[in-house]
DNA sequence: CATGAATGAGAATTCATTCAT
DNA sequence: CATGAATGAATTCTCATTCAT
């Protein structure tokens, strides 16, 4: 039931808000009574807690999986998160947007560590981009921290368009995202891609 | 005292979000009473309203311009877009986090014209795509509608994190997204960039 | 409409407690809505709040008056503050028995300041008590502290039963109480009252 | 079980009151679940009127054999009973806080049934007095009735600051309130006390 | 123009109690 | 004996909105 609650809260919290969700609304898609929502959840916002944590561990998780391989080299695990969080979106749409989207209503403690765990993405983002340079794998008068945030516009935006269901699947999406990315727009002449 | 409002009201909107603004907020930091709001704006939802479509007209006009202009380069427009966008966000920031999060809230007609006025601030960006894809400025294979919407993702995400005062300007931050755009991020050895 | 608020809760409180009576309650009898309970008051608990000091404070205020009269004697002191608080309940038993008894439901810091002005009124009765001994009017071996609880209680158990259309009136059960308090119940044969 | 859980409970209610204490508090701090407790008890109310009738039944007997005494002298009797009630705080103290504030919560039967035998203690008291007057140990002026309830009042709002580890043990302040009570505080020149 | 009192429709939350196992 | 899931009614509080003045 737990599972059940937190499964439905995320569809109509993606859906509608957080706030714009009453308790009755997600009892009453379920078929049960508010004590039942309260006797597996203490607050609606221990609820919305768990469901950023469990996504946001979920992805650093991986990202960090993705960063801390020793071999790949640094333009692939670029492709690779990028993928990552695009394909995500087939499971996980809702609840990233609850994360973009509903921070604000975590308690303070839970605000903190969500936001860290949000820079922790970044940050291996950012690594990556480092590294890659150092390897020379990129461009050198890249500048990280912006790039970084770049491409998380690219991706985390994606959460609010991309349709899975649509005329572009995640995945054909991701490698338009990475072909853009790793080569920018700009057809080089001189070069013979 | 109409404007007054409309701008402490983007003000609180922006920081706090429309559902978590009450009218008592926004007139107590007014220092006037609810019935004066209520003489200016005849419902929260209007007021809303009209700070989207502020917000969003100004903006296709500008793109607009940029978009028609007969003599420039496409990728110059693209630059002149992106630039438009990110440096926004010194004057319109808290306007664009709520066009960005708070359009649900509109009623159905005005949720509908925003969003096909969003829609053609998309459709300038594809066009320039296109045409600088037709006119062998940008690589052949680009889908410009996704590659539009990575654009915009960019450019809209800053709207969450960069902050006018802080170590990067949003020009600097702008030149950096121009560069990353155009030239993606790989090194093409072949080339003596 | 706050004073009309304020008199009703003090009845209903008083005669149900405070934690039984709910705002609906308290509107119900006052033919209002809930929505006019929190205009005027910011919540239950500010009510409380001020029936609380309003009770105390002038309590404390008649007290000071009394214990602070140069001339009079001590015992003259003593049944004045005794015949004050009996007589108190024709006009406040409600609030009284609300002091009495939902001390607990205040605010952190509003009952720290409560406490410290009961105290205050006790400290009043003590003194009135020390300084009778010092002038020889009353009994030396007597423990000022532990007898002005004894008074205190006799008085403050009589907002429980003390019906002022009773049998007895306020002002008779006054008399008594005085005549117990300064003479004990022991028929001394010696003396010739 | 049924004597831990009401053991519990008296220590829960008059620490923080009847309604303010939830069933799950008290199977909480026991370790156990709510169907134990309903297993033991078919309702808080049944708790809470046992924890009444206890308490009362106890004092009414030990006050009674007090009174039915056919040697003592009435005033020792009173003596006795002040004593009696004042140092039962030490073991009953939260009982009598409880029955003191909670009585309200009883049941229509329950309620006047300990109504009933709170008005015995008083009448044996007042039988106590009224002896002591027809045996001329008392001062015959005595209002029996009033004077009863002074002295209960005395006795019972001790239960709300008497702590038994406090500076001043229940013995001594039994025996304070008994001289204060039989002597009062007046000091009687003429006498050689 | 502006005020401020009043409304009423929800919102989150609590909690005694029931009941199948 | 004991559990724990589920209920539903009640409670405090919020807030956009109305309206007479």
């Amino acid at each position: 039931m737990r599972q059940t609650i937190k499964k439905e809260s995320i569809r109509l919290f993606g859906e509608n808000g957080f706030k714009e969700t009453s308790i009755q609304d997600i009892v009453q898609a379920l078929h049960v009574t508010k004590g039942t929502f309260y006797y597996y959840f203490s607050s609606k916002e221990e609820l919305l807690t768990e469901i950023h944590f469990e996504f946001i561990d979920n992805l650093v998780e991986q990202i960090d999986e993705i960063a801390s391989h020793t071999t790949k080299k640094n333009h692939q695990k670029l492709v690779d998160v990028v993928r990552l969080m695009v394909i995500n979106i087939k499971s996980e749409r809702s609840s990233g947007n609850i994360l973009f989207r509903e921070m604000r209503h975590l308690g303070e403690n839970s605000y903190t560590e969500i936001a860290r765990k949000r820079y922790e993405v970044r940050e291996r983002v950012e690594g990556i981009i480092e590294e890659g340079i150092r390897d020379g794998e990129f461009r050198a008068n890249l500048n990280s921290s912006i790039v970084s945030l770049g491409i998380l516009g690219i991706v985390n935006w994606s959460y609010q368009w991309l349709n899975p269901e649509g005329k572009f699947s995640p995945e054909e999406v991701a490698n338009i995202f990475v072909d853009m990315i790793l080569h920018g727009v700009l057809l080089q002449e001189e070069d013979n891609r």
